[in-house]
DNA sequence: TGAACATATGAGCAGATGTTCAGATATCAA
DNA sequence: TTGATATCTGAACATCTGCTCATATGTTCA
């Protein structure tokens, strides 16, 4: 086999397999700028929040304005616990910010950045 | 329990269970403009295809230029088989295109759109 | 033709995910 | 306080996911 890129023998310690890569330029182009490892596990499990047509439904709904949780349930359909659970993540991976007033809970999208990340989904769909 | 809206008896059939929206006003209006159920499938599994850091990678690595298969695995450090199987995926899901030279299979994104989610994505991880 | 190579694919398994159910917590009103 | 309401949470379950292994397909070259 022949010799592996350094930089690949320093990403991954030692070869994995017995691959090669046929376009070593290529290859080290590709490497350069990679985002880090936390920064891209992050990243795929905010994705992750976003793969659920449950999900879906309540980010599209919370585009327009914020909404309680009973109104969250009443408008994608399910149950409220399945959306209070949904919210809960979605609020760890920051996809929605709430407030609490009194007993209710209040919920809208994080920032503009959700907001976009649906309407260039849903654009990317519909061609 | 309160009446529901007769938009929410059509769209759910029935009461699913014994909440009520308490804002009936913002519930009617998130109910407006909302995207068909297929496209909101479509449109999840879209988002599956971008929730796997290995995925990532890949669509991280096809920004800058097509890459063949064995290049990926390299560039990703995971086996090709397993590459392979992603790239099926993704190609489905119209996340890359591919073009057959000889022997080589050769990846690149589908369209701006995947390159814009990745993009936006990334800016709302780093903030 | 046969060997080497690049990629695709099916089966199978460990781990993750989405929902429901039951019950906890907290607030409001009488 | 008591009861009703709004939400949260843990456990449990069936389903889905991502990887590996083994193998198949198709291409190039000698």
């Amino acid at each position: 086999m022949s010799t592996l890129p350094d930089s690949l023998e320093k990403l991954h310690g030692e070869a994995w397999c017995d691959v090669h890569p046929v376009h070593e330029d290529a290859v080290h182009a590709a490497l350069m700028g990679r985002a880090s490892d936390a920064h891209l596990a992050h990243l795929a499990d905010t994705f992750q929040m976003l793969a659920s047509p449950t999900r879906l439904r309540i980010v599209e709904a919370l585009r327009r304005q914020e909404l309680c949780v009973c109104d969250l349930s009443a408008v994608v359909g399910v149950s409220q616990s399945a959306v209070s659970h949904h919210l809960r993540q979605m609020r760890q991976m920051r996809i929605v910010r709430w407030r609490k007033d009194g007993r209710m809970a209040y919920y809208r999208l994080d920032d503009e950045h959700v907001a976009q990340l649906f309407g260039t989904g849903l654009e990317h769909v519909r061609e």
